[in-house]
DNA sequence: ATGAAAGCGCTAACAA
DNA sequence: TTGTTAGCGCTTTCAT
């Protein structure tokens, strides 16, 4: 393993000519620079991380703070990483993930304190997250993928949940719904105060009082059998219903088949209009779901370039965005049966056109 | 920041002691280690990565190599992650997880030629991984989770494929089934040499061969379409199948909506059985799908383990394990209609009573 | 535009 | 059982 010594010996310069040739932290005529590089590829040379971490104080890494629970990490959160292992890769950073939840602040605390994380980006916020009290106690940069209940002075990149409700409800609306119920998180949940599931439930109100429409919105557990649960419930209170909003990703699942059981199918009877969900999920159901999908990589690119600006400049500027969904559409959202005043705008939304979408995405995956 | 000099100086002793108390290479005397705990309690001292890197040529951090592709991590893969995680903080490392597949091979050699690693883990291994290459050759230890083609001299922790897909016939076999199908990965997975493919389409040969059934296998498309496409084919060449084996976690959708579309009642007609399923996806089908549910985050732990070994003892001897998937009856599986000679054993696999087990599965999720 | 040298905070001989 | 000290490989003043 060839060090820096090597290298300048190789070259006839000294040792600190190299290490400027490396961080470009001071100017070095060409002649000089093409020696240095052509000693470092000739010896294969490779700076040693920890060296330059002890006597530049900066790790060049990067935590992905990603707490990860039994039901594993969906597409969309997938997406975000890869977005941010990508940016930190082209800044010449390492992301690191650490499962690290809300649970092991010690463990969070030994990783920062010992100084091995220039920064930190921190998914699955909780609205009172004390992942970022021990970040900001030890001094780390960090910037939200999500949003604390108090986001002052704190950065972050988050899904628009306003615009993606709203939209949502457009589409069902401009479709001719009007008895229209949102499947929500749990009632836990939401007394817990998670935000994406109350900042849906008043977007949905919001949106629907819009329409003047009444707002109807039930919470399921999140698994199949909560969605089976919020089905019969919804069908209770709203026999008339034509169209199910779905922020329940595995609720969902239980809700269609729920829906079979009963006879009543899917898109003829009720549309349903799953929210923040990968295409690839969307597809998974049968009907494939007509969906709002989330933005992917780019919240995790995004997210990584502010952390970024917060460390070079020493005090990067605050940045909260909010980046929308898409609307998708598929198989599992039609006009209502009972097609009455639908005045369906012009160029209004329409139903996919089978499944073609489906079957262009239907790629194959290789893994060993 | 407290450093090991104002440990030293506060407890009165030399900043070796201060490190040998840490590292607990020497002995020391009770009274001195109790001075120096106090000390560095005093202090909130934190050991500085990067240096107790430089000097010990050691970083106390292990990789895990794990490729992410848009399809998201499924719930199998991240209890292995979790598994990992765990062990490797109760060993006092650092488990990072780098979002590498064998397409990031610069990545990589960065990362481990910057002695970054003490070791690796791979996920998603391929049967010609390079990545092992790459890391055998900048000397960085690593365990596989998987398997490449040639294991010789490699340590790797894997499904047992061959007892996994043994188990799932017998129950099919008890329940009276004779005609059965099993749905594999894709063709051209199968080409290309994908492992799990090949072991289980093998295994299955064996397993209805010795019960003097006939093997039928169909590949399928890892996506729901694929899934109908799947079924399709098999009712053509088996018109008269009672019973579905399937391998292909995302067809498996496609299979069940297409059994539905067409009538044909689960368990009722056909039972199908899902192989290295996670409870959590089981449960998102109606009904909740009867499955050989994987070894979960014992598969991590066992890795993590059997890499530290090979860390601390030098060489440590290769090990190749090998780890059972179990049989979990919920109700997608049930003796055919045509309940002919059906000689179900004494004690033989019973349907699952109702939907008791997702019910009480169905717990809350909590994030923001 | 380049070089010399003093650390960065710790580990691990080498001494005692 | 404990202390002294020479590095680990790099960055970064301070000189020139």
């Amino acid at each position: 393993m060839a060090t820096m010594q090597d290298v300048a010996r190789l070259a006839r310069v000294s040792v600190s000519t190299v290490s400027y040739v490396l961080t470009g932290t001071r100017p070095i005529s060409q002649a000089t620079r093409d020696k240095v590089l052509a000693a470092m590829a000739e010896l294969d040379y490779q700076p040693n991380a920890m060296a330059r971490g002890l006597a530049s104080r900066r790790s060049r890494i990067l935590g992905l703070l990603l707490p990860m629970d039994e039901r594993g990490l969906g597409a969309t959160e997938t997406a975000f990483v890869t977005g941010a292992a990508a940016a930190a890769g082209a800044a010449g950073y390492h992301l690191v993930l650490s499962p690290i939840g809300v649970g092991d602040l010690d463990e969070l605390r030994r990783l920062a304190s010992q100084r091995m994380l220039d920064g930190a980006l921190l998914m699955e916020v909780q609205l009172h997250d004390l992942r970022v009290d021990v970040l900001r106690e030890v001094g780390v940069p960090l910037v939200l993928i999500g949003r604390t209940a108090d986001t002052t002075g704190l950065s972050y990149v988050d899904i628009d949940f306003e615009q993606t409700v709203q939209e949502a409800v457009g589409h069902l609306v401009n479709l001719g719904h009007r008895r229209i119920v949102y499947v929500n998180h749990s009632a836990d949940t939401l007394a817990e105060g998670y935000g994406p599931a109350l900042r849906t439930r008043d977007a949905f109100t919001t949106a629907m009082t819009g329409h003047g429409l009444e707002p109807l919105m039930i919470p399921a557990e999140d698994s199949a059998a909560g969605g089976r649960a919020a089905l019969d419930t919804a069908l209770r209170q709203a026999p008339d219903l034509t169209a199910i909003l779905a922020m329940n990703e595995n609720a969902v699942f239980g809700l269609l088949g729920e829906l079979a059981n009963r006879g009543r199918s899917v898109p003829d009877d009720v549309s349903v209009v799953s929210m923040v969900t990968s295409p690839q999920v969307a597809e998974l159901a049968t009907p494939a779901l007509t969906a709002m999908s989330s933005p992917g990589s780019a919240v995790g690119r995004i997210a990584i370039e502010t952390l970024l600006r917060h460390l070079d400049g020493g005090r990067g500027e605050i940045q909260q965005q909010l980046l929308p969904c898409a609307l998708e559409v598929r198989g599992s959202s039609a006009p209502p049966r009972t097609a009455d005043e639908s005045d369906t705008g012009a160029g209004g939304d329409q139903p996919a056109p089978g499944n073609e979408a489906a079957r262009r995405r239907a790629a194959t995956r290789r893994r060993a």
